[in-house]
DNA sequence: TCCTTAGTTCAAAAGTTATTGAACAATTGG
DNA sequence: CCAATTGTTCAATAACTTTTGAACTAAGGA
């Protein structure tokens, strides 16, 4: 870990949800979630958002508590703190994925206008 | 029924989980929540804000799909839309709501440095 | 060493949200 | 009718948030 991470009983309820209120953010949890224990790197979400708008949103996402980044190389592998909002917030992470698994019209990575050459 | 509220598939998930990650409609929701069934009109969450701003949270709340505002007489009388809610975002509110109750740091009707007057 | 890749930082611009007070409407009770 | 009560609307301002491009750092490979 190299970046500031908040601790699990600093993860605040409002700051989560207003960072789980961005189309763009719940597309990057959801898709998280979706690789739950494969790290991944920024560039997955490059059909998101330009590479700084997304350096700008995984860092709320990061002080939110909602995702841990590891500098690796020139890399940040970020995974879903699951655990910690599990504990902090039982069942709330749960019936945001499912809701936003629900909902069509919410942007998702690979689901981009612009399809990524094989 | 009066003032315009969404329909239950109008409802959004970025904008529920934005309508919900700010301490003081989440202090008025976690009220509801906690008075379910009994209509209140705005008067009871006084010690959150001042009138005029009470009045624009209670309409984001409501635009959300949050809550169902009737105008009775010369009040408001504001439900919480959990039968809505849970059908589009199943358990979001539970969770929502039970992570509030366990936050000491989040503002909360009655809870006031002004307290009422018997 | 030089180049590329991965991502950050900075400052500016644009957009949105929150808060305020003063003025307004509508209902109700005297 | 008059006054009080309840809440809204409006315009202004303050305070954030989002988005952008250009410049940057740091690691890794040729």
């Amino acid at each position: 870990m190299s970046l500031p991470h908040p601790t699990a009983d600093q993860i605040s309820l409002p700051i989560v949800l207003a960072v789980l209120g961005d189309p763009t953010r719940l597309a990057i949890v959801r898709y998280l979630a979706s690789k739950e224990g494969v790290p991944l790197n920024c560039s997955k979400f490059l059909d998101l958002a330009s590479k700084t708008n997304l350096s700008y949103h995984l860092a709320k996402l990061r002080e939110a508590g909602v995702t841990r980044s590891e500098a690796v190389g020139t890399s940040r592998l970020i995974t879903l703190r699951r655990d910690d909002l599990d504990k902090r917030f039982p069942g709330l992470l749960d019936s945001v994925i499912a809701a936003a698994d629900g909902d069509k019209d919410l942007p998702a990575v690979g689901t981009a206008e612009v399809e990524v050459s094989a």
